[in-house]
Order: structure tokens, then sequence, then C-alpha cells
DNA sequence: GGAGCCCTTTGATCCACGTCAATACGATTT
DNA sequence: AAATCGTATTGACGTGGATCAAAGGGCTCC
């Protein structure tokens, strides 16, 4: 060891106000004074490896999670063993809004890769956006803004034939990645192909059949989970001009 | 005209503290205090008549709605013209959530029946939301709860067959009738084959013919929309023992 | 209370996606 | 660098639900 890191450098470097994912998170909208209120409540981080769950369906809810690094994805398990993905999220966004409504978790919350999390104790969030209105009404949103993206995943479920569903899912890919200051059309997909057809309602090969096909047709460069988009308009044009 | 009604009879009729609904509703968990507070808020309520719609895809969000009487259906439409039915809504339940993240509505909301809501400003909601602390928990435990249906019907649409939908559907419906102190086993549904089919991610015929099907093996008695379940471990048994 | 229309049911056929199977690829371990 | 194992691709075939079609039933609105 070559010098000593004061503990506050460290915390600096994990807090909100310092925290570049803050536009896409819970602080946005708060001014700096707010952000700092917040700062205080975000008492911990947790590391998950990959593979690792966060949470499991039936644990008891304190916390919400936003993330720092990495993703997850989260899954509702039925008795009979079948399974459902029903999202993916990335940094920026929040896990565990599932909780609230039992004080339990209703789904599993599964790291695709090696992440970091903030602790945002639940009642304390509460207790917080009590006193902070942006903050409440940023929190409100994102838990609206879940609900709107539920509403087109079960659009795309329910209507989509299995080339729109992945469209539909690479463009959102895209524009996720975009807002994170990534490439738009070239990026490294976390999830395997059994996990993308989870979520999308299909197997495992129908998905690989639509890579394959979006390949064959100019659209995509697939290179197993490294994904290259080449025609975007091409894309959203399988999305909208439907037959029926 | 024989009488004048006093005012205030005709608004204790429609209070929240009146309301025989308000277990399923905004208020529960509220102490009567509470409640009155959220009587003040609650400034009027609008009658929907059937096939008309509450609120637009695109209409500026103000107020959230909750249901005193009669029954909705939410639905969003891709530019091509599929619909996607979302949800249905019956008495106590809320409409409008997803109108919070962008302050604009993302679907549409259409009564299925002569119906009535309560309208509930939403600035005036997160408002006093800052102040009663149960109203603001219940209110997040609402919006936890659409998540959680929703997830619920993303494992339904993404992976169950034809028949376990209806069933799980079937179910459902019946422990909401339960809820609001109607029969368990036998009920009206407001809706057609082909929104149920829409909400199921199934044709209007396969919903039929599933319906012919129930009938046969004796799980349920099929009269149009009049249903009579006959056979409530059955359904279930439908639903969880799946080969794979 | 009758006319019209929407809704529902049922049958016949088709096809998109699932299933089963074999092979190939790539990352990780030793 | 070889061995191993999870992941992905591709092919052949089967099937559940969609589609097309026609007839009957029950609301709704005059």
């Amino acid at each position: 060891m070559k010098s000593v890191i004061p503990v506050t450098t460290l915390e600096i470097k994990t807090a909100c106000s310092q925290c570049n994912l803050r536009e896409l998170c819970l602080p946005f909208g708060l001014d700096p004074n707010e952000v700092d209120q917040l700062d205080e409540l975000v008492g911990s981080r947790r590391k998950i490896k990959r593979q690792q769950h966060l949470y499991r369906s039936g644990d008891v809810f304190e916390a919400i999670y936003a993330i720092r690094a990495g993703s997850f994805k989260t899954d509702v398990i039925l008795e009979d063993g079948r399974d459902q993905v029903t999202g993916f999220q990335m940094t920026g966004e929040v896990l565990g809004l599932d909780g609230i409504s039992t004080e339990h978790h209703s789904c599993n919350a599964i790291a695709l890769e090696d992440s970091e999390v903030c602790v945002i104790p639940f009642s304390r969030l509460e207790e917080l956006s009590r006193q902070v209105e942006s903050l409440q009404h940023q929190f409100h949103k994102i838990m609206s803004r879940e609900i709107v993206r539920d509403h087109g995943v079960m659009m795309l479920l329910g209507s989509m034939r299995a080339e729109e569903r992945l469209a539909a899912f690479l463009l959102n890919m895209s524009q996720r990645f975009t807002a994170r200051g990534f490439s738009p059309s070239e990026f490294h997909l976390r999830m395997t192909r059994d996990e993308i057809g989870s979520y999308l309602g299909l197997k495992l090969e129908t998905v690989s059949r639509a890579f394959s096909r979006f390949q064959e047709d100019g659209l995509v460069a697939v290179q197993q989970k490294h994904i290259r988009i080449l025609d975007t308009p091409g894309l959203k044009r399988l999305l909208n001009h439907h037959a029926a």
C-alpha cells in the first residue's frame, strides 16, 4: 500500500451526488441539498456476484435497490417449476418495488454479472419523501414507469410474433444502452438465449432462429452475445408494419 | 321537486368514510380522522357510460380514479391497430397510475358498463400523503400491487397454455368478486370473449373453445357471460400440474 | 316488442412455434 | 494446450392455437 485513502474520499466516490447515474436514478430532479439528504439515507452498498440472488421470492421486504454497476434479471417461479423472466435491469434502475405490496418480495432478483447495488431502506425512503417533494415525485414516477414498462411487455407477449418480439427487445436494449452513454448499435448482451426466450415468451431455439434470420436479412450482426445493429429503421419497420 | 335534499346528505353518501369499498381502496389503514382528510381531497365524482373512455392514451395526466361502481378495461393500441387489453378493473380499484411517469396517460380506460369513479387530483394526493404516513404507505402498496399483478400476467402470457390462462383468469375473477362480497362461484362477466382473448393473448375462438371444454369437463357452467364455477380445485389443478 | 346487429359457438384447415435431436462453439479449468 | 461444460446453432417433425367460414343466439335500440 502506497498511501492511505481517506474514508471521506471513498464515501464521496459512492455518493449519489457524485454518481454519474443520478440522471437515471432516484436523485433525478433533486437539488444538490436534497441529494445530500438522499446520500445519508443510502446506507450501504452491496456487491452481488454473477448468478447470485439479490433477493428471493418470499424474502421479507426491507429495502429497494438502485443498480450502481452490472445488471440483473427478475423472475417468477411457479410451483410446477415453470419460470418467467419479468425483466432485465441495468445501471440506474431500481429493483425491489414488488415487495412493497405485501412486505415480502414476490420475485427473484439475480445478477447477470458481478454487480453492485445501493441499498435504500424503504421506511427511511418513505420518511424522507414525506419531507422532500421532488424525491416523492421522482419515486412515484419510477414506480409508474415500471407499470408502463410492464404494459409494453404484455403487448409484446400478447400480440406480437416471434421476430417482432425480438426486434422490440433489441431496440429497447439499444435505447437503454444509449441512455447510459454506450453505443446504440453495438453492445454485449449479458443474458442467455434461454433467458431472452423466457422474457419474450419464446423457446431458446426460436430466439436463436430469429437472430439468424435477422442476420440473413442484414438487420444485425450477431456473434453469440455480441450484437451489432446494422439497420435500426428495418427493425422498427418489423414492429409497426404488421398486416392485420 | 318535492323536497330539497340537504347538500351534506349527498356528500356523506359519497364520502370515503361511508363507502363500503374503503377496505379495498385508498382509505385502507387510515384512521377516521385521516379518512376525513382524504374525503376533502376527493373533489368530484364522474359517471362514465358503457363503452365510453375515462381517459385516453396521450391525455394529460391530472388525477387518478377510484372505481365507485361498475368496471373498466385498460388497453394499449399500437400504430398498426393491434391492441392489447392490459387489465380489467373492478370497484375499489385504482385507475390512472400509468400517467404519473410521463404526465400523460399511456393507455385507454374504457367502461365495461355504466360506471362511476372518484376523481383524485394527483398533486393534492401527493401533498396529503406527505402529511399522512398511512395514506402514503397505502398508495405505495397500491402501486406495488399493480406491478406484482402485471408480473402475474406476464407469467400467464409467457408460459401458460390456453386453458391454463383461462383457468387463471376465472380463478382471479372469482377471488375478486369474493373480496367484494359476491359469490365466489357464480358471476357475470362484463367483457366480451374478444376482450378476454386480448387480455389472455388468445383469439376469441380459442377462448370460446376453452369455455366449452371446461363445460364438457364439468369444471364450469357457462351461459354466455354468466359463469358458474362447479369445480374450483379442478381449475386450480389445471394450473399447477403441468407436465414440463 | 320486433328488427338488426353484435357476440358466440363450432367446424375445417393451416402455420408459427415448440419439441426433439445432433452438432458446434467458446469460455473456463487444469 | 487439452478437457469439460454450458451455450448456441441448425435441422426435421409435430401440434396448439390462429385463421377462415358459417350458422345460431341474445342484446340493444328503436
